[in-house]
DNA sequence: TTGTACGCGTTATCAT
DNA sequence: ATGATAACGCGTACAA
């Protein structure tokens, strides 16, 4: 591969003026810029990233630690992640399906010198220590913690809030006999939403303890398998809660196979509002939870950070929750198509940051 | 940052000392090993890995480049991807949502130097000659290439058969008024299950001229739209064949929307069995796609290209696309909830490799 | 406008 | 077993 030397050699000048032809153009003479940039089209030369990021110390490049790939939540966080750092000019350094936190510290390691800064998602709370190593090397913004970590900014869904709110929506509608399909034990998420749900049964002045809450993974078989349990019931609850649409769609898929007609025979509400949601029948009532915007906003954050030299208080910002009331749980409100996330499609160089609102507003610390 | 100076000047010992710790940790003294990964996390050293990566010439980073980020496939592609990658110990640098092979160029340069390779996946065919650019310095394997290129190993799903397939099953069924509801216009993928489409008719003594096709672009709501100009139709077609799930769910919804029975009224297939296939109403029929498994062997044939310092010559692989009948087309087929991968569940390190055989012969079952 | 020389942080090759 | 030093490919003061 053809260096920088090679083409400062052929072109008769030093390797300071071809370094100068790929950086401060202005620098260097019309005439010889473009014998340059011919040779060097010649010589298929392309400037070494290894070299240049190690002088530099810049990589234009964002490290992204994740617990897993699976499942449109993850797919829409990196898609919001990549394309806001692309309309920046960064790349992606993705490590994710790791097996323990030994793993999620090597990987990071691994990153150092080739990364501006680290967005990281942890599955569970163990593991987001490993943001405190890393914060001192780089700015680090995290995804959804369990709790803050020193000198760390924060981007966050509020899983609370908006479980509480579809649990309060079934129980507005006059249930009484609920129960809910969690996700993975150790899911930070998870646990936040499964808090929600117990908190509007505590609202309503009832007994969290009697709610029957099966486990999930997250996994639409998992919600498919739940129907078996909520089915064997007696009395059988009226009204599910899953943890995410996945397992709702699961769910509701095994109870229409029973023979049960939805919303009338049970009352189904999801998380997430993935795509498909609106497109299932009946339309799921779910949990608008926009992860790409999670995902862009966290890179937005790291890329002020790294834009003011001088070290600025973290931030904290916590994206709101919505409740999108759908058919699945008998209120006739049609299909919704229009969940879309207008900051995403293309170009608008300076996207809509969500606006704050009230339940679950996004609040903005320095 | 610690520097390895830093380390060896705490230590009183050289750099090149330091080095072998990290590296060739038998040629040194166990105490001065001890001495030196204690003064190291002191001082918590990490060493460089862009110093690391311009000296030996190995990364262990692959670069991806994809079109797009949006839907499962994707999702599952890059999931694919990853899960090897991780297992081999190597990461990922990204980058996506391209608009014009301008801008791809652009993005695979920022990458010499800091990968070993590169995935990469065209949207369109003129984007694919980019290829022939990186070839020359770094190995390249492409999915789903209109064409061949020189020098790049190639895995690809067969489109064209699986559509042909799941055209054909419908001509079976007795459909004869088929529609299908098209990908994006300058898609690979969507141009070859258009064209198997097309071949089944032929195959069927029909007219492809005379099949209804209607404009999409991969995307849920496209689907939906259609239903619109199917039930315009006047005669109405009796089957339709959608380019992928999204669009064939979109259009299942809008059409149950409408008052039709499926599948008695209408017949639908799908193509790439994404998870939620077997979770809508009724279950899809869809030709099964596996991304992931797109994805994962392109990163094997990469290693091993890797591994093997001579050039080999460049590897064609072709995975099947094997229709999936559910009971969205008229037969009681039940649900399948069984569409997983094997080969992608947690540590087999040597994971079944698909073999490889003739065109759309390679066989991915357990 | 252009060239020289140093440094970025590391590994590798020779010595010792 | 350990140390000095030359690469790796590039950007940039400083000098010319």
């Amino acid at each position: 591969m053809a260096t920088i030397r090679d083409v400062a050699k052929a072109a008769g000048v030093s390797i300071a003026t071809v370094s100068r032809v790929y950086n401060n153009q202005s620098l260097v003479s019309p005439q010889t810029t473009q014998l340059i940039l011919k040779i060097a089209d010649e010589l298929e030369y392309v400037p070494n990233s290894a070299a240049r990021n190690l002088i530099m110390r810049r990589t234009h490049t964002l490290g992204v630690l994740l617990p897993d790939l699976y499942g449109e939540f993850y797919s829409e966080l990196i898609r919001g992640i990549e394309l806001v750092a692309h309309r920046h000019g960064f790349q992606i350094l993705l490590s994710s399906s790791f097996h323990g936190p030994e793993d999620i510290v090597m990987a990071s390691k691994a990153m150092l010198g080739r990364i501006d800064g680290v967005i990281m998602m942890s599955p569970d709370k163990r593991s987001m220590r490993t943001a405190e190593k890393i914060s001192g090397k780089v700015p680090v913004v995290l995804l959804n913690p369990g709790e803050p970590i020193e000198g760390c900014h924060v981007v966050a869904v509020d899983n609370f809030a908006g479980a509480r709110a579809a649990t309060k929506h079934l129980l507005d509608l006059g249930h009484r006999r609920l129960a809910m399909v969690a996700g993975p034990e150790d899911n930070i998420d998870a646990l936040d939403r499964q808090e929600g749900f117990r908190r509007a049964l505590i609202d309503a002045g009832l007994d969290p303890e009697e709610a029957l809450v099966i486990p999930g993974d997250f996994r639409e078989l998992s919600g498919f398998k739940a129907a078996r349990v909520i089915m064997g019931q007696d009395p059988r609850p009226t009204a599910v809660f899953a943890a995410n649409d996945g397992m709702a769609i699961g769910l509701m898929a095994a109870l229409q196979d029973k023979g049960l007609a939805l919303p009338d025979d049970m009352a189904v509400v999801g998380f997430d509002d993935i795509t498909l949601a609106g497109f299932v029948t009946p339309p799921l009532t779910t949990v608008k939870v926009d992860a790409g915007c999670l995902g862009g906003r966290a890179v937005e954050i790291m890329l002020e950070t790294l834009d003011m030299e001088e070290t600025a208080p973290t931030q904290r910002v916590v994206l709101p929750a919505h409740l999108k009331v759908r058919s699945s749980c008998g209120i006739p409100a049609g299909r919704d198509h229009f969940s879309r996330r207008p900051w995403m499609e293309p170009e608008p160089h300076h996207p809509e940051k969500p606006v704050a609102t009230e339940y679950g507003d996004e609040e903005v610390q320095p």
